[in-house]
DNA sequence: TATGAATGAGTTTTCATTCAT
DNA sequence: CATGAATGAAAACTCATTCAT
């Protein structure tokens, strides 16, 4: 769908060395941004923590901010590669649904710390860069739409079809909160319960059968 | 509850004066803020916005910090302030919740700027000063935690005790998704819709009657 | 007539002071300028070199370019108030002429260093800038038009009107000439010799003599 | 004459393979000094503009102001076979001198954006080099003094032994004003008008007319 | 109290040059 | 000989904070 990550220029031509070097790049950027956030990390502490050079590292990148674009769109194509997996996984309809929202939700867990860095940072990026990281975003959403429509479709889910798009977002923002409202449901939930819980509440209402459903 | 937001020092001591200075100097800081976020707006700006020299701001403020705390405070103070409005006109039990829901969407709304505003920069808050925002974020959460103990209380809501507390975050979450997935959302759904919608969601489950009802 | 020197904004209000630590600046980069060249100075050197910090420095100019603007500005003006002054007390026709070249090139021995800078930096200047530079040469350059024509008027100067311009360039080339040769000319002639020599190859060609001859 | 110029050592032994290269590098860095000036000019872009890498041409010089000596060296060869060529035609005495500033004039023309180059940048050079371009200006300048030595002694020319080196000077002077202060006069001269009235005013005073008149 | 000029540590970024392959 | 990735010193510029008036 959206082909178009911006491209980056790089001042090596060397294609292999340069996504080898992105890569460093992107892992030590991510453990600092996350840890102090991009404002408050110095490129220089950027280019210590993955090995690099300043020189060598702006051989790579044009601007810090290039770097953050580097991060985001890596958590979220990391994000989508897991995602897709479990979805792939989880099969169809009402069960595949239950069993994408637990695998969303872990991935989540997984992948707490960059999910919040994401959260915090976008606002950062130059327009193209932001756009280009919410149309990600979007598409990322759009799994969850398909996952619902092929349960309405199948009858095991009952959904009006005005509020799929809706669905798909409060599954995806349920999964979000467990990574930026950790620090009030930790004590209370596990990871665990929270899945039961959103899950229920979730598709109970695209219950098809007209009786008895449990919360816990 | 929380009783101590803290105390900022400021030199001058006519109390009312430092009020009246820092009710500037958050109104021109949160404006610049939501504009262009907290590292990227610099003092000298606040100050001119605010109609003070710098010299005259840091009379009633210690550091660019203090203004970010002095705006989160004033952020989550109003919030608290028009939801606990909302809440008190809301009434209690079912109807209450659903009356609450809309006003807190609906302040959600009005605060939407700064409701991202808060999302992004809290982290920039140091240690203390944070620990202080999320704990009124935890404060306003609970007004709904009570209102839904009120409503289990009196028959018009059922909802097992241990869901009450993630019940109120999800509540929260969901206003909050307005502000923050506006760019996803708004072209589909109107505020009205949105709430009709996530209205059902919350309510559905904690139905007390046997029999089915409809989304839209 | 170009009354629009470029105004440079400065970040401090006071303009007595603006004028002040302006004329700071200029004479320390002056000097730095003629001994090194503008690329080879660094903006620390000239703040060291006119007593204020870097910070402080700042706050009078917007970027370096703008201290070779200020340079530029400067040397021109002093250039066009000295040769106005000379030229004022030089008289008219061709006896105020020859005095006139007398003091224009004594200017260019007393500013040498800064006419020599003139010629190799102005290309430095950002267009704007520089337009104004070459805007202010072309006005020097016309009060040696205003003389020859004052001359031609009062017959004391046999000249074609069609040639003015070009004369009043070469009286100006002629000059600066003494600046940018003197490596050649400094150990064969002095400014005496040479004002003298110079001027007579200017004005022969004009001299009202009983057997007139012209020019094209 | 000046059998000096300055050897920049190369790594390269082959001395064809040297001077090729070398040819290359002048080609490319011409065009990006004059357009951009020595500073401004990187040497990554001038690498790239003659076809080598930065390796490859470091091998044929020792540092960045190499190459502005061997282009500045160049510029001035350029000159010199070209004045040379001109002036062997030119023929001597009055008549040749004619000719002689035409041809340099029209060489002018050719070569104005070399001629401003030089005149901006010679100051970059480190000291041995720049004193090496200088004396090279200066055996240029002596091919005038030549013909005009000649002209007097055939008698075609009267003038003052110890004017010649000025005259010489002026001569030349006179040529590159055509380039560096085109911005001024191009809009009123074409190039043959300049000609015109500057030879004139050069040679109307070596005229060995009836009524002869001295310098001085 | 109010002001705003002064400060300089700290930031991002560039680029001439080297050297292992 | 040719290559181009690596280097890091050095550059321009910013901005939160202070303090004399």
């Amino acid at each position: 769908m959206s082909r178009d990550p911006k491209r980056i220029p790089s001042m090596v031509k060397n294609r292999r060395l340069v996504e080898k070097r992105r890569r460093q790049i992107i892992r030590g950027a991510c453990d600092l941004f996350v840890r102090k956030g991009f404002h408050k990390t110095t490129t220089r502490e950027i280019a210590r923590e993955c090995g690099l050079s300043i020189g060598t590292m702006y051989e790579y990148i044009q601007s810090k901010e290039d770097v953050l674009y580097l991060v985001c769109e890596y958590i979220h194509s990391e994000l989508e590669k897991r995602l897709k997996k479990a979805l792939a996984e989880a099969g169809t309809g009402r069960e595949g649904l239950t069993r994408a929202i637990a695998q969303h939700f872990k991935v989540m867990e997984e992948m707490s710390d960059y999910v919040l860095l994401i959260y915090q940072e976008t606002k950062s990026l130059p327009r193209e860069a932001m756009s280009y990281v919410l149309r990600k975003e979007e598409e990322i959403t759009s799994f969850f739409e398909e996952i619902l429509k092929r349960g309405i479709a199948d009858g095991t889910l009952i959904l009006d079809p005005s509020t799929v798009k809706l669905m798909a977002h409060n599954i995806m923002v349920l999964g979000q909160m467990w990574t930026f409202r950790r620090w009030a449901l930790n004590g209370d939930y596990s990871l665990e319960e929270y899945t039961r819980c959103q899950t229920a509440l979730l598709l109970d209402r695209m219950q098809p059968s007209e009786h008895g459903r449990e919360m816990t």
